[in-house]
DNA sequence: CGCCACATTAGACAGAGTCCAAGTCAATAT
DNA sequence: ATATTGACTTGGACTCTGTCTAATGTGGCG
């Protein structure tokens, strides 16, 4: 993740504090905060940082690509800096866990041509909904 | 869809006619709407209703599993009368159609054991993404 | 027909995200 | 090393979705 600072500054990203810190809050691969954890635990950092620029930050990873939004639960978009491994999601239904998958196949091969409707598909996302080992525990 | 009613008539629903009028928005099978896309057709066939029964009757109706809420592109759920078969959604990144498609094989059974964390998965839900082919035309 | 538990209503409220005008600063040129 | 400038940041107002509440209305049973 550190020379994802590298990768935008090659692309002309100017390197600003905020930006440095938002990255070093996305660090690590299995990370799936909200903008609003991001930016509570950005200003742990950098006591000034504004929400709108966190919020202006991920919006720029990602459109270059360099992370991932995903709304598992129809609350607050979650973003995902795992973006360069394709992978799907497991959510546990009752706690909220979340875990990157990797199903066996190519899951756009799984969808017919004739379910395609003329349609050129470029992604698939794909979110596992189920019970935990804690949770599913916890029943009793 | 007609029989809507009467499933829920069996299920102890008070028929009001604001109940009626939301079941036959959502009449037919191919229909996506938002919760205010189908407020606001509502209010065609009965003026006073309001955006709260709206909201009611969605919620009921999919804590009844005669509705899906499924949402697409992280603004609002919307809403899909298409319950009792399963299905998945494909939907263009351009304009924002949604079709229902259905992959040939069980979806679930793509993803290994090894994958799984232990968590006892119960449901799958997939969104292809892509463009229909009038934007894809329209791309020149 | 009358009752009353269940439904509906309007509007206040809340959460998530966007927008804007004004101020600040990183990187380049001098 | 300093000046310059356009990109970046800020805070607050604003929008959009959705939820909640207290008051009012009504479907369907007896």
């Amino acid at each position: 993740m550190n020379d994802l600072l590298e990768r935008l500054r090659d692309r002309g990203w100017r390197l600003t504090a905020q930006r440095r810190v938002v990255a070093q809050v996305l660090d690590g691969d299995h990370v799936h905060f909200t903008a609003d954890e991001i930016h509570a635990r950005a200003v742990e950092l950098l006591p000034e940082i504004s929400r709108a620029t966190v919020y202006n930050t991920l919006g720029e990873l990602v459109s270059l690509g360099e992370v991932l939004e995903v709304s598992t639960d129809g609350r607050a978009k979650r973003y995902d800096p795992n973006a360069h491994h394709a992978h799907q999601h497991l959510v546990c239904s009752s706690c909220g866990a979340i875990r990157d998958v990797h199903p066996a196949d190519d899951p756009i091969a799984a969808l017919p041509a004739a379910e395609r409707f003329g349609f050129t598909i470029a992604a698939v996302e794909i979110t596992y909904r189920g019970l935990c080992p804690d949770c599913a525990a916890a029943q009793h």
